[in-house]
DNA sequence: AAGTACCCCAACCGCTGAAAC
DNA sequence: TGTTTCAGCGGTTGGGGTACT
């Protein structure tokens, strides 16, 4: 391989990707605060591209892959870090039913989020859940499972926190992400050149992110049981004004008249009690042994505890879903 | 307190298509 | 036009942290 690139001058008769690194004595494993701050000025003064030049102009003993790879899922100003929203983890199931592992494309859709770390929460939540179950994770079942019954009721729960909030008052959000950017608190002149539009206000952020998941989901009476949907037709269609206002309708439908739920019972044919949420609420009550349990779960459902934003998944879900898997087909 | 199991995520690997030569 | 190099993507791994026993 001639590494002879553009730019700055560096030889090697090496062959092969080993042996370049081997010759070029290329550092490998956790980044250093030393390293981490060689690329973040480097890129703040040349900007971004050709990474292998990039890795050696700056004197980084580290491949351009790899510093591409730390600008893009750590340093950047813009990523953001911490809990996946709830409206995060509607947008990716809802894409990813759309997708597949398509990661970057999921990751165009949520802003300061990284293909890696939306891969990572697919691996460590989803799968691991689609295995608890028993069931394989692009299995038509959990498939169906997670649009009928998983995604309406992350709608609901962002409902309920939105409902809390606001009937508190408070400007309070139930995001607990936070900007990364330990790194830049001294280079903030370096910001503007690569400045995210969400990278620095939660408010704003949310509800851009809220729109964004209005405008994509295909939950709307509509689209949410038309059988025809499928990924590949609903990709140009998705971001259209029917679609939007199939949403608009669908969080009013859903407000204002739980019927919305027969019209998933026509098409996964459950029984009332565990499609309609009251039923299903009423079922995971009897289900729970005590009242400090229902307690619990009610503020859990409701916005009260910290697993709304935590995590969708529990183990009342995991219970219900299966069975669901057991008796719903 | 120590050992173990599990989870999370940063980083690496291998492949592919695009761009450069 | 064929070859080489690069960037980007999806899959995988390993280490650190945490929870559990």
């Amino acid at each position: 391989m001639d590494i002879n690139v553009r730019g700055c001058s560096s030889s090697s008769s090496a062959t092969t990707q080993s042996d370049v690194e081997d010759s070029l004595d290329l550092r490998r494993g956790p980044w250093t605060v030393e390293e981490d701050l060689t690329l973040i000025n480097y890129i703040s003064n040349h900007g971004e591209g050709r990474w292998n030049s990039l890795a050696r102009c700056a004197g980084l003993k580290r491949t351009g892959k790899s510093c591409r790879l730390r600008w893009l899922n750590y340093l950047r100003p813009d990523v953001r870090r911490g809990n996946i929203t709830l409206e995060e983890q509607l947008l990716i199931l809802e894409l990813h039913s759309r997708w597949g592992n398509r990661w970057s494309k999921i990751a165009q859709h949520l802003p300061g989020r990284t293909d890696n770390e939306i891969k990572n929460y697919w691996r460590t939540r989803v799968q691991k859940h689609a295995k608890q179950l028993k069931c394989d994770v692009n299995s038509k079942q959990f498939k169906d499972t997670m649009r009928y019954l998983w995604m309406p009721r992350l709608v609901e729960r962002i409902q309920a926190a939105a409902a809390t909030s606001s009937a508190s008052g408070s400007n309070t959000t139930t995001t607990t992400t936070t900007s990364h950017h330990h790194l830049y608190n001294n280079n903030n002149n370096s910001n503007s050149s690569y400045n995210n539009n969400n990278s620095s206000n939660n408010s704003s952020y949310n509800n851009q992110e809220l729109t964004t998941a209005t405008q994509i989901l295909p939950v709307g009476r509509g689209a949410f049981i038309n059988s025809s949907f499928t990924p590949e037709n609903s990709s140009t269609g998705a971001s259209s004004d029917s679609m939007a206002s199939d949403m608009r309708d669908y969080y009013t439908f859903q407000a204002n008249n739980n019927n919305y739920q027969n019209t998933q019972n026509a098409h996964m044919n459950y029984p009332d009690s565990q499609t309609n949420l009251s039923g299903y609420f009423n079922q995971e009550l009897a289900y729970q042994g005590s009242d400090q349990h229902q307690q619990q779960q009610n503020n859990m459902w409701f916005g009260g505890g910290e697993d709304i934003v935590e995590n969708s998944w529990n183990v009342e879900d995991l219970w219900f879903l299966q069975q669901q898997l057991m008796h719903g087909n």
